[in-house]
DNA sequence: AGACTAATTGCGATGAATTCGCAGTTGCAC
DNA sequence: GTGCAACTGCGAATTCATCGCAATTAGTCT
C-alpha cells in the first residue's frame, strides 16, 4: 500500500483519494482509469472519474505509475515499481500475455547500435496473435 | 496513383472520394484520418471526414491500406504496398523513424519460440528515444 | 441512351474518452 | 487555530470516431 511520506516526499498532499487511486494502480496491476476509478469507488464512492484522471497524470509525473498503450486508444497504468515487461496483445481475442523484459534485449541492443535508439519496450504493446488464435479453424 | 481498376477489382466502387483518399494515403506516407482528409479537401474540398473514415476502413478490409498505433490514441494510416518496416517513435521529440522489419527477425522469432506468440511488429510504435533527444543537455 | 439497384456520400446526431474552468474544500506549514 | 495553495467535485467543453438516414451516383442491364 501507500505509504504516507512516499507521496509527501515527492512534495504532493496526501489525500484519501490519492492515497486510493495509487493502491488501486499497485493492486489491479494494468487498469485503464476507468477501472482505476470503479476500484477506488469501492471505499470511496464519491471519487469523481477527473480526480482520477488528474491523480494518474500527478502520479506519473513523480514516477510513481507509468502508462502504457495496449490497445487502441485507451492507456492502461501500473505501478513504477512493477518489474516492467513486455505486453504480448493478441489481435483476434485480446487478451494480454506478459514476457520478461530480457526477451527484447537483443533486439533493444541491435536498435541502439545500428539506429541509435534507445528504446522502452514496455511502452507500447506487442502486437500479434496469441497462441491460442492462431490453431487451425 | 490509383489505378481505376486496382478498386474495381477488389469489388469496390470507383469513387473520385475513394481514389482521393487512397492517392492521399500513398502520398502522405504515414497520415492520421485528419491530415488524409486535408490532403484529400485540396482538391476535392467537399468531402465529409466520415466519408474518410469510411473509406479508410473500407481500403483496409480490402488489403489496401493499413493502419499502426503511433501516438497516443490515433491511428495512422499507410499504404499497404510499402514495405512494411518497424516505426521508431521518440517519446521527447515525437518524431517517426523507420528501421526496416528485418532488424526484428530475431526477436519475433524469439516470442515465436518461447511464447508461442506471433508478433506483427509493424502494427505498434516502438517506443524510445532518438539519438539526437538522448544527446546530453 | 435510359432505367434500375445497391453502394456510397454528406450531414447532423450521437457516443466515448479525456480535459478544463471554477467554486468550494482540505491538507499542512506556521 | 489561521491562511494559502493544492486538491476535489461537478458540469461544460473538446476531441475523435461512429451511426442513421435521406439524397446521390457508379456500374449493370436493356
Amino acid at each position: 500500500m501507500a505509504e504516507p511520506h512516499e507521496l509527501r516526499e515527492k512534495g504532493l498532499r496526501l489525500t484519501p483519494q490519492r492515497e486510493l487511486v495509487l493502491a488501486a494502480v499497485r493492486d489491479l496491476g494494468h487498469a485503464t482509469p476507468e477501472e482505476v476509478a470503479e476500484k477506488v469507488r469501492l471505499t470511496h464512492p464519491g471519487i469523481n472519474l477527473s480526480t482520477v484522471y488528474r491523480n494518474l497524470e500527478t502520479l506519473e509525473n513523480v514516477g510513481l505509475v507509468q502508462h502504457t498503450h495496449l490497445g487502441h486508444g485507451g492507456a492502461t497504468y501500473h505501478a513504477a515499481e512493477e518489474l516492467t515487461h513486455l505486453h504480448l496483445v493478441c489481435s483476434k481475442c485480446g487478451s494480454v500475455g506478459d514476457a520478461p523484459i530480457e526477451a527484447a534485449a537483443n533486439f533493444v541492443q541491435s536498435l541502439a547500435d545500428d539506429y541509435g535508439f534507445k528504446t522502452d519496450v514496455s511502452h507500447f504493446a506487442i502486437y500479434g496473435l496469441c497462441e491460442n488464435c492462431q490453431l487451425p479453424l
